[in-house]
DNA sequence: TCGAAATTATAGTGATCGGTCTACATAATA
DNA sequence: TATTATGTAGACCGATCACTATAATTTCGA
């Protein structure tokens, strides 16, 4: 039990993170497991339906990794303005280092399979819907209308996965904290 | 001459489309030539360097095309706030239809190869920072400071490609909508 | 019309793709 | 210890990948 968590663990770790800086189809099975160092016979053991569940599975963990990691950057700010300045600066940063293991969460497989593979892509969407709700609810908190944070969620997502392909195109966070400057004109008035 | 131009133009229009609906690893070179319906054993003829050589031809004919496109959604409007948000509404309408026409017209294939092939990562950034020097020229030419246009112009570029991969993910135009509400706010106070 | 150049067809290269299969090892349970 | 379930190894499958080599064809000027 403790085994198997471990190893699925590891296969679904790796392919995340080569998901997110090759794309779907970019990245083979052979590559995942000799990068997760999981035993080589045992991919069809853990993940029967092969390549598309271990990729459905990885988008479920990006998802929740990056809504962890939003709530903890927007919890405890005085002020919209503050908490998204902040989150999208501290997204800015994973792509100074030149270590490639930052990419697209999930905009990268998203828009590989959007048109070829229903259920990828409804998992997607999911992940999507999930962190531009994570962004409303945040902005109601601060006295935004529904409609209005509703909108600037889908913005707000739209701006992070936007900046994170500028970034890794360009090499730099740089895009990101131009964009990061802009936050306080998007955020000035709570209607 | 002629005929040697059409097959090659053939070949790169299916090719950047299929780009741009399915990523560089997700299109094969089958595919490109039994689409564009261009003589099967021409294709190293025409691209001797093979399938990088055209996806390095594929960058720069979308990247002049979006340019193209973007100039003309941009020109004679009578503020910043019409122009971009008139055409970020003409983008958003390429995601209501089915047909799988549109995708991410560079973000999808710059994203893929950021990591690993930095000759086509150099294409896509150039043209992410043409289409950048565009919009900034346009804001500078409303009134908006150099640095600010600057910053504002890679805002806007993100927003687009971060709002174009929620509407193909969406399948449908209406998150690219919701971001076209928000630029009255963005534009709002040239300085 | 002839011949050279430009263009296309076709077969085939090795490599790798995702996936299947069977045999083997390990662990747990009885 | 005997038995059963859980995992793993590694060979193998057909298909497809990008690509090459060479032959056939078309084009077109001399």
């Amino acid at each position: 039990m403790d085994k198997k968590e471990s190893t699925r663990n590891s296969i679904l770790g790796t392919a995340s993170r080569l998901f997110q800086c090759q794309g779907y189809h970019g990245t083979g099975l052979k590559q995942i497991i000799e990068e997760s160092g999981a035993p080589k016979g045992s991919i069809y053991y853990h993940f029967p339906d092969g390549k598309e569940e271990i990729a459905f599975e990885a988008i479920q963990l990006m998802k929740q990794h990056v809504l962890q990691a939003a709530r903890m950057d927007l919890n405890g700010k005085a002020t919209a303005v503050e908490a998204f300045g902040y989150h999208i600066e501290k997204v800015s940063f994973l792509f100074d280092s030149e270590q490639k293991t930052t990419g697209l969460p999930i905009g990268l497989i998203a828009s590989e399979t959007a048109e070829t593979n229903p259920k990828l892509r409804e998992a997607c969407n999911s992940a999507f819907a999930n962190w531009q709700s994570l962004y409303a609810e945040v902005l109601v908190g601060f006295g935004f209308n529904e409609n209005k944070a509703a909108d600037l969620g889908v913005t707000i997502n739209a701006l992070i996965e936007g900046g994170c392909i500028l970034s890794m195109t360009n090499g730099s966070g740089e895009p990101l904290r131009s964009i990061a400057k802009q936050i306080p004109f998007l955020l000035m008035n709570e209607e």
